[in-house]
DNA sequence: CATCATTCTGACATCTACTGTCAGATTCGA
DNA sequence: TCGAATCTGACAGTAGATGTCAGAATGATG
């Protein structure tokens, strides 16, 4: 990794840890672009050009790709919803910065036009899972089953998430998700 | 109902069409406020204080609190994700006007931004089943499970109108909602 | 039928998220 | 070290969304 994208992430994270900040002080409605721009000495072009827009500064993840390989890995050997289960955990549960992780997933489901963007990136996450679980057996295009399936284990997922930030982390993030796969499994 | 509340529901059907018309001709995005209030005869800010904002003009629906008392009357009698099935196919499939709702669904898959709101409504809905359903357990908070169990109901039905939507209902909108629901039982 | 309080509507002003452009600076490969 | 590619900041412009205010339509009351 060269110079300028080591400058970029740099920079990246400091935004976001501003914006966290800032949002978490004075709402995020009020807090406009140019505000977090002048807190964090970037312009607001370059924000939008970093982020693409107000709501990703919070939902930007380094680590948004990892939940990819974790899977990939799993889904021949093991069935759909387990395979998604532990790979959610080695992505979100091993990760080293749970109260950062926390505070970002607490604003975003307080703040419904971060959430709206949050469900987008489901939405697309979604149709990749499904395509992926159609490959894994073989198939070209996905059937209901794997759609359901899909959609199921994004759910499930959210709602490990949602109760997770809720009740302010009380309980490990690993073991709120393995219970939440539990109650979609036993059915 | 008075006349006051006739005119305004008039009013609604009427912007609701021209703007699906505009929507689809020019595209959601390139479709301003303003060329919708100017084609329907109706100003920007009536436009707003009826819907909120622009993604609800095509996601406003008459019939949307028809699910919620068709779900009221099955939801101690059946399993939860039969009654909610079945809430849905009374309320969607029973429709008459199956076409515009096509249009409609069509342009809320294609435009990410209308998905956004729609999710946004999806959460919304999510908590209220959740909390329904552990009403009809006689607990007072929803257990994972009836959170679980909600989430899957929803993320069912999402997956029957996406299909539905991209087949061009080539399939009835009941039997595309009988199969997810089986598919999600079914595992 | 007339009157009056309530509600609705249109016009206007304003704020801010977001996009596009352009010149200058920085970085990287040859 | 030089030139090409990329990144950054400043600026201008578009459009969605909110709030205000005066006037008009509505519907209940006497």
């Amino acid at each position: 990794m060269g110079l300028r994208a080591r400058n970029r992430l740099a920079a990246m994270r400091l935004v976001q840890d501003t914006a966290v900040e800032l949002f978490e002080r004075d709402g995020y409605e009020s807090t406009t672009i140019e505000a977090i721009a002048g807190a964090s000495g970037v312009s607001t072009a370059t924000i939008y050009r970093h982020f693409g827009n107000k709501e990703t500064i919070v939902l930007w993840d380094e680590r948004d790709n990892i939940i990819n390989n974790e899977l990939e890995q799993r889904l021949g050997h093991q069935p759909p919803l387990e395979a998604f289960r532990d790979a959610a955990i080695a992505a979100y549960d091993e990760r080293d910065d749970h109260d950062r992780f926390l505070r970002r997933l607490k604003l975003v489901y307080a703040n419904p036009s971060i959430l709206g963007v949050a469900a987008q990136n489901e939405a697309r996450s979604r149709s990749e899972l499904a395509a992926g679980l159609a490959a894994a057996d073989g198939r070209r295009q996905p059937t209901i089953d794997d759609d359901v399936t899909a959609a199921i284990a994004l759910a499930t997922l959210d709602v490990a998430f949602t109760r997770w930030q809720r009740t302010d982390a009380q309980q490990g993030l690993g073991r709120t998700i393995t219970d939440a796969y539990s109650a979609a499994t036993n059915r």
